[in-house]
DNA sequence: AGAAATATACAAACAGATGTATGTATACGG
DNA sequence: CCGTATACATACATCTGTTTGTATATTTCT
């Protein structure tokens, strides 16, 4: 009765499947644990088992794809050559892009990240603190550069921009918010980035 | 068997006193609506009937006292006669010198917040509506003022300055975020308010 | 105003879902 | 090859939402 270890990864990854179909199309409220067991070829115990809990099993869907601002996060990486605030500003212009492609994927992760945000707030601040981290480095490295104005320190900007990026991205994704990404948010980061740089001293 | 009017309402608050106290002593899922009903001096059927379900009655204890933007949105209600943005800049500083107080409540109300924000995410979007149109209807006054800067027009401005507010109060409620409202949020929107506006050209 | 009709405010009973405790066959490590 | 941890299935107790029952406050009709 025992599976060995392959077959019990893939046990996992099929309850993983099934349980995201399921949620996806009936909601999380609505899908039984049991419902997911069954059609996933199992009974409670597996999923029980592999997962602990129905929020345990959402949180691991939470996990497998990453949330949008944590995927985000993972994006934000600067090459410390170029010029920081002009690379930042791209990167997330193409995120932005990519984001609001997969309309059929977004109100589902946007549920999910909600429900992760409610259920498992800690793991949420860990990266977070990510994010902000990834931005107030930017602007310590546009500072190091002499490219911002000295009314903005690099606190002051990373932690004003990230707000900016974290408040208008969990806006958007509850939906219905009246602005879009690639228009509206990116052009307020741009009046922002414009806002806190000044021209390269050096020519 | 049947009550007054009167004794049903104080039934329904006699149900919600006891439901946040002891969800604030227990925790959400560890307290069962049994447990509330029998602490209050009904069975579970006069909870159902109030509040139709456990969802409703956090959802009812949220709507009490009222999230934490939602209360900030009530006082970002600025005097058109006066400076708008010296005027909204000092209701912020404000409320955010009250919500640094009552630490005791705070944990329990973000975790009402955060479980608000994912079992009603409509009722979350209108009051985050109401938040950004009070904060653009400011940023709209000070344009017609001539007090913005032209490079940022009222609806970026009120799109950035409702990000960066929401984004950074989230933040903060959610905890650990190491930083102050009272402090650091105040100087990045000090900061932000002198970078969009220009002095006052009738002075 | 009094009586009948109806809606209200719950209690009690019921059906499912949830998490936990327990059982058990077997893959794996020593 | 033997002991143990693993990967589930099964059984159980509790919690959940729903349905039904019912006494009575409230409304409506005359």
């Amino acid at each position: 009765m025992r599976r060995t270890k392959e077959e019990a990864g893939q046990t996992r990854e099929r309850i993983l499947a099934v349980g995201e179909r399921l949620f996806r199309a009936k909601g999380i409220a609505a899908v039984s644990v049991e419902e997911i067991a069954e059609a996933a070829g199992f009974t409670r115990g597996a999923v029980h088992w592999h997962f602990h809990d129905k929020r345990g099993l959402l949180l691991a869907l939470a996990d497998r794809r990453g949330l949008p601002l944590q995927r985000l996060a993972d994006r934000v990486k600067v090459d410390p050559d170029l010029e920081p605030l002009d690379e930042f500003q791209a990167v997330i212009v193409r995120a932005f892009g990519d984001m609001e492609q997969g309309s059929a994927d977004r109100q589902f992760e946007t549920t999910l990240a909600a429900f992760a945000a409610a259920e498992a707030p800690d793991r949420l601040r860990r990266f977070e603190a990510d994010l902000r981290q990834a931005i107030t480095t930017i602007f310590e490295a546009a500072e190091g550069g002499r490219r911002l104005k000295p009314e903005w320190p690099a606190a002051t900007a990373g932690l004003a921009c990230y707000g900016l990026l974290s408040g208008l991205v969990n806006a958007w994704l509850r939906g219905e918010a009246g602005f879009s990404l690639t228009t509206d948010v990116v052009g307020a980061l741009r009046a922002f980035i414009a806002a806190v740089s000044r021209p390269n001293p050096g020519g």
